[in-house]
RNA sequence: GGGGGAAUGUCCCGAGCGGCAAAGGGGGCGGACUGUAAAUCCGCUGGCUACGCCUUCGCAGGUUCGAGUCCUGCUUCCCCCA
């Protein structure tokens, strides 16, 4: 792929933004994305309510899709998912409900239409359920139309279950399914929708190619397969780890301002690529910004922070975070911006510990981590450090907004707002 | 069907003569150094009304002053034989 030179906009975007591991045919699908003829794919599962900055990288490709005049859909997995992808696990997940599944498709649908154009026109984007027709196929029929084209030897040399199965791991029928439905998606959405492209994280190239191979068993059109690499942070770590948990796309499991502050604490060596990959930077801007040295990496971090904030939160959220940002880190103040737990005004008056109040506001799990935490002079209240585990917080501790600014290390704060 | 192993601090791996809140890693968190980076160094990594108390070693019983450790039954997984 190092040495194909797209000629297509969708293609030469991608190719220098790096979002490109595989593909099946490059020229085939340069010459389809040219006339703006691609018609391509994303399926996500429902397993969560929320995606998250994995599947971030995909809505991306889809939005550089559509940005040069082809076609997205997104696939949502409401069939699939009630399956289980084995790919990339060790073991099976507990299988969802049908309702939690459907609540998650529910609130995951919401963020695509903050990146992508959805609507009626050529290269409007269209959202699709493959609960459509998976739910509804007979096995009998199933088996004959599209069973047949499967081997099982071919199968089971497929990384997701060669690797259990070496492994010795337990994999049960219905995961082993999971690659037919898959594959079966791609064929009913090329026939509904004219769909001849799939694209996904790079686990997901054997499903892919199995989706392409029964599509020119069954008779469709030519279809494309292209994937992007898998995302770890230049220190090895998988991409989109914090302390909480994953960093969410929904605004209300992952908070605007957690999440810029999740693009500003970058590790340098990552700026660049991740300026490429989740904004939508011009390349001139990336290049210079890209070619900061020592701490004026910082500055590049901060646009990689705004940008990636405003194009899925908006202008105003990512310019609140970085305000918030600013006022903290940068002049130490307790900016109002910053998360906010409140307490009952009369408790306080009472006075309350140490312990409890960090606690209360979420910063540590328990009072023996609080101890633990103030041993090692990882605590503060206004700034200042806590050192002993007795002291007593009363309203005469909230400083000039009213509220007590507790931090945890040097980057987590939560003002404690009495009402 | 017969025989032999294994399950440990709910993040993971993994030691554990009958006195164990349980070795050692990894990961994570905090501190120092920096630039809200990396690397490095140091500390922490069951809970609580905290010089004490409570709950942890697959599950349920038993022996014992005392059980992760011994006995019995059960569950799950692995290996060998048929």
């Amino acid at each position: 792929m190092t040495d194909f030179k797209p000629k297509s906009e969708f293609l030469v975007t991608l190719k220098e933004r790096g979002f490109i591991h595989q593909c099946s045919d490059f020229e085939g699908l340069d010459a389809l994305a040219a006339k703006g003829k691609a018609i391509a794919y994303v399926g996500y599962d429902c397993t969560a309510s929320s995606l998250h900055i994995g599947n971030y990288i995909s809505i991306m490709m889809l939005y550089w899709l559509q940005q040069s005049g082809n076609k997205p859909i997104t696939l949502m997995g409401g069939g699939t998912t009630r399956i289980g992808d084995p790919s990339g696990k060790d073991e099976t997940r507990a299988l969802r409900s049908i309702e939690e599944i459907d609540a998650n498709k529910a609130a995951i649908r919401t963020v695509f239409s903050k990146i992508l154009t959805f609507g009626d026109g050529a290269s409007d984007a269209v959202m699709i359920d493959n609960a459509d027709w998976l739910t509804k196929v007979n096995w009998i029929d199933m088996l004959r139309d599209v069973g047949r084209h499967f081997s099982v030897n071919r199968m089971l040399s497929m990384d997701s279950v060669r690797l259990r199965l070496e492994r010795e791991q337990e994999m049960s029928f219905i995961e082993f399914n999971y690659m037919i439905a898959q594959s079966y998606d791609y064929v009913e959405l090329a026939r509904r929708a004219g769909c001849n492209l799939q694209m996904g994280g790079s686990d997901q190239w054997g499903n892919i190619i199995m989706g392409v191979d029964l599509g020119r068993r069954m008779g469709t059109h030519q279809l494309y397969a292209l994937t992007t690499p898998l995302l770890t942070t230049a220190s090895g770590a998988k991409m989109g780890k914090t302390a909480q948990g994953a960093v969410w796309l929904n605004a209300e499991q992952f908070s605007p301002y957690d999440f810029w502050q999740y693009w500003r604490n970058t590790e340098d060596a990552d700026v660049g690529k991740f300026l490429k990959l989740f904004t939508v930077l011009p390349m001139t801007e990336i290049r210079r910004l890209e070619a900061l040295q020592g701490s004026e990496i910082n500055e590049a971090k901060k646009a990689l922070a705004n940008a990636a904030t405003e194009l899925l939160h908006g202008k105003a959220a990512a310019e609140a975070a970085a305000e918030t940002a600013r006022t903290t880190f940068e002049e130490g103040g307790a900016a109002a911006g910053l998360p906010t737990v409140e307490i009952d005004g009369a408790e306080l008056a009472r006075g309350l510990g140490v312990l409890a109040v960090f606690v209360k506001a979420g910063l540590v799990p328990s009072n023996g981590e609080a101890r633990r935490q103030i041993q090692a002079g990882g605590l503060r209240v206004n700034d200042a450090v806590v050192g002993d585990p007795t002291a007593v917080l009363k309203p005469a501790d909230a400083i000039n907004s009213g509220a007590i600014k507790l931090s945890f290390g040097k980057k987590k704060h939560v003002l404690l707002r009495p009402v």
